[in-house]
DNA sequence: ATGCCACAGCGTCTGTGA
């Protein structure tokens, strides 16, 4: 099972490179993250027709994050927990089963710049929330993965300036810490762990041909719990569209499970 | 030190992003 997550930033502008990558990469479930669209002005028919499952969490203007699944999603639930206050849309999760069943949760995390401020302070509260419920779902013993653009470069190596970035809410070392502990929980850090070493970008910048110059950061991110990860088959960035019409500004990442 | 570029919204500018 081709899992994918994608931040398309903005649903409506996207239309069509979505669609196109839908095609060649036939993913069976794909997270987005950033659809910028209410749930009502989604365009359902779109993924429909081409035989997914569709369910959004979005909200006015922007933020928004949805699932496409080629099987049907099973106990689909809005939000992250711990903050009722909260109201952007930035989590969804849903179940599907193949062989067995695997827990999918799509995530939006927020950028916090600038930091510090108070954005910069709702990040790390919303990471917080975030290890909250992945304590939870490593408690589950259930294969189950976290998968989304994160806004979090971990490394020095996941980013091709890294000297561009040390102020950024991106990669000050609150945020790392924050990621870093999420992941000592007991996941593994998909893209990492199958391609090591620098240079494995996930977005480049609109401005400056940061993509021409290959000026990318490594910030959308698939964590698996230990029985999702005995299950990885395959993993790939497919950067490839990054350079194609109306791009996005992140490209998407994949893991083949064998479920 | 700033803008570079892009997207959505009631919109010919502002907020947001990274």
């Amino acid at each position: 099972m081709k899992i994918a997550t994608f931040n398309i930033n903005g649903i409506k502008a996207r239309v069509g490179a979505l669609a196109d990558w839908l095609d060649s990469a036939q993913p069976d479930v794909a997270m987005l993250q950033e659809i910028k669209s209410v749930d009502e002005n989604f365009p359902r028919e779109l993924f429909e027709e081409r035989g997914y499952n569709v369910a959004t969490h979005g909200q006015k203007g922007f933020n928004g994050v949805a699932i496409l699944s080629k099987l049907p999603l099973e106990d689909v639930t809005r939000g992250l927990p711990g903050d009722d206050e909260d109201e952007q849309a930035r989590w969804i999760e849903a179940t599907v089963v193949g062989k067995t069943a695997i827990r999918l949760c799509g995530l939006y995390l927020p950028n916090g710049n600038p930091a510090p401020g108070p954005k910069f302070d709702y990040k790390l509260a919303w990471m917080e929330r975030l290890q909250a419920r992945a304590v939870d779902l490593l408690a589950a013993e259930e294969p189950a993965m976290m998968a989304g653009d994160y806004n979090v470069i971990p490394q020095p190596q996941d980013a091709a300036s890294p000297e561009d970035w040390t102020e950024d809410a991106l990669f000050r070392p609150d945020t790392r810490a924050a990621f870093q502990r999420i992941v000592n929980l007991g996941f593994t850090e998909a893209v990492s762990t199958r391609l090591p070493g620098p240079g494995h970008y996930t977005f480049w910048d609109y401005q400056a041909g940061a993509w021409r110059r290959n000026n990318g950061i490594r910030i959308d991110h698939i964590l698996l719990t230990p029985q999702a990860a005995d299950l990885m088959r395959d993993l790939g960035i497919d950067k490839e569209i990054r350079g194609y019409d109306k791009p996005s500004d992140h490209v998407p990442v994949w893991v083949d499970l064998d479920l």
